[in-house]
DNA sequence: GCCCCCATGCGCATCCTCATCGTCGAAGAC
DNA sequence: GTCTTCGACGATGAGGATGCGCATGGGGGC
C-alpha cells in the first residue's frame, strides 16, 4: 500500500510520512501541487493524502485533475477546521473522507487504513481481542456481544492499544497518538482514562496490565486464569 | 450498469462520476457530444446521463442523434434552471428525466437510481428499514403502512441516511450530500432536521444516534429492546 | 401558509486537573 | 536472609471548565 503526502508544511507532511510508515505503509510526499502531478504521472500510489490549502495550484483543483487520469486512487483530503465549504465541495467533488487540522494520530491512521481497506474491495473491518469487538467505521463496539459506549477520548486510547496488543505502551507514546498537536495532556491523564477503561473491560477478562515505569499493555486473560 | 456522462465542466463531470462509483455504478465522463459518440460508438453503456448546454455540437441535437441509433439507452438530461425551454423540447426528443442545475448529490442518485431500475424492467423500488418503508420514485414514505409526509429536506436527509444505515454519518457529509454546490449551509441546520426526523421516526423505533463529536448514525431497534 | 435556515440560550456529557490514598521496589540495618 | 523504612510511582474520586448538541423563536423566501 503506497501513499502519496501532498502538504506543503514540510514538518507536518515528514510527521504525517513517519506515522504511516511506522503503521507499515510507504509513505512519500511533495510540497505542491505541481509536484503531486509529475509524482502520480511517474509512479503508482494507491492513496492520496491531500492538503486543500496548498501555495500555487489548491488542493481542490488537483482533485478534479487527477480525477481524470487516476481514477482509482483514494483520496483523503486534509482541510482546516473552519472550512465548511472546502469541505463540502470536496466531498462533491470526490475526495473519499476528510480530516480536519490539527488531528490525532490514532485519526489518521484509523481513517487511512478505511480507505486502504475500501480500495482493497473489503468492507469494514470488525477487530475482536478475546471478549472485546470493535467495528472502527461504525464507531461501535461490543464486550460479550453487549454494545459497550465510549466517550472519545476512551475510544481513542483503547484503539491505540489494540493497534499494539501485547505491547508495552508508555504514557508519552499514548498522548502522542491520541492528540492533537496544538493540544496536550498530562500523563496523569492517561492514567484516569486507563482507569476507566479498566472498570469497564476487566470484569470482562481484558487487562490493562501497569508495567511500573514503563508503561500498560493490554492483554487478555484466558478463562483460566479465573479470579479466586 | 454502466454510465456515460457528458459534461464539458471536468469539475462537475468529475463529481458527478465519484458520486456514482460511490454508489456502485460504473462511471466514465467525456467533455463534448462528439466524443461521447465515439465512447457510444466503441462501448456499450446502459446509462446516459447528458448536459444539453455543451461547446459545439449540443446535447439535444447529441440526444436526437442518438436517438437514431441507441434506442434502449436512457438518458438524464442536464439542464440550467431558467431553461423550460431547453427542458420541453428534451423531454419531446426523448430524454427520460431531467434534473436542473445546480443540483444535490442525492437528488441525483434518486433520478439515476429510478432511470436504472426502469431499464432493468423493475418497477419502483421500496426501500425497506424496519417498520418504514420509502418509495423513491413516487416520492412517499410509510411507517407501519401509515402515510408519512416529509418535506424536501428532511426527505433528503432520510434518504442519505437509508443509503448509508448502521455508519456514522458526519454533519458536514449530510450538508454535502443534500446541499447544492452553490448552496450552503449551517451544521445547526441538520441538527435541526434531525431533530425533527427524530420526532417522526422515534415513536415507530427507528432511531437516529448521536455519536458525540462524529455525527449521527441511523438504526433499526429491534422490539426486545423494550424499555423498561 | 409552509418551508427553510439561523441565532440564541440552556443542559449535560466529556475532559482534564488536582489531591489523596494505595502500592511497589529498593536500600539499609540487623 | 529478612525485616523495615522511605521515596517514587500509580490509582482513583471529586470538581470545575469547556464545548457539543438540542430546543425554540423568528425572519425571510417561495
Amino acid at each position: 500500500m503506497r501513499i502519496l503526502i501532498v502538504e506543503d508544511d514540510p514538518l507536518l507532511a515528514d510527521g504525517v510520512a513517519q506515522l504511516l510508515r511506522g503503521a507499515g505503509y510507504t509513505a512519500d510526499y511533495v510540497g505542491s501541487a505541481e509536484q503531486a502531478e509529475s509524482a502520480l504521472a511517474a509512479e503508482s500510489f494507491d492513496l492520496l493524502v491531500l492538503d486543500i490549502g496548498l501555495p500555487g495550484m489548491d488542493g481542490l483543483e488537483l482533485l478534479s485533475r487527477l480525477r481524470a487520469r487516476h481514477k482509482a486512487i483514494g483520496v483523503l483530503m486534509l482541510t482546516a477546521r473552519d472550512a465548511l465549504n472546502e469541505r463540502v465541495r470536496g466531498l462533491n467533488l470526490g475526495a473519499d473522507d476528510y480530516l480536519t487540522k490539527p488531528f490525532a494520530a490514532v485519526e489518521l491512521l484509523a481513517r487511512v487504513g478505511a480507505l486502504a481497506r475500501r480500495s482493497r474491495g473489503q468492507s469494514s473491518l470488525r477487530r475482536e481481542f478475546g471478549p472485546l469487538s470493535i467495528d472502527d467505521e461504525a464507531h461501535r463496539a461490543w464486550l460479550h456481544g453487549q454494545p459497550l459506549d465510549l466517550p472519545q477520548r476512551e475510544w481513542a486510547i483503547l484503539g491505540f492499544f489494540l493497534d499494539h496488543p501485547e505491547k508495552v505502551l508508555s504514557k508519552e507514546r499514548i498522548v502522542a497518538a491520541v492528540c492533537r498537536w496544538d493540544q496536550d495532556m498530562s500523563v496523569n491523564a492517561v492514567e484516569v482514562y486507563v482507569s476507566r477503561l479498566r472498570t469497564k473491560l476487566e470484569p470482562a477478562g481484558i487487562r490493562i496490565r501497569t508495567i511500573r515505569g514503563l508503561g500498560y499493555m493490554l492483554e487478555d486473560l484466558p478463562h483460566d486464569a479465573k479470579p479466586a
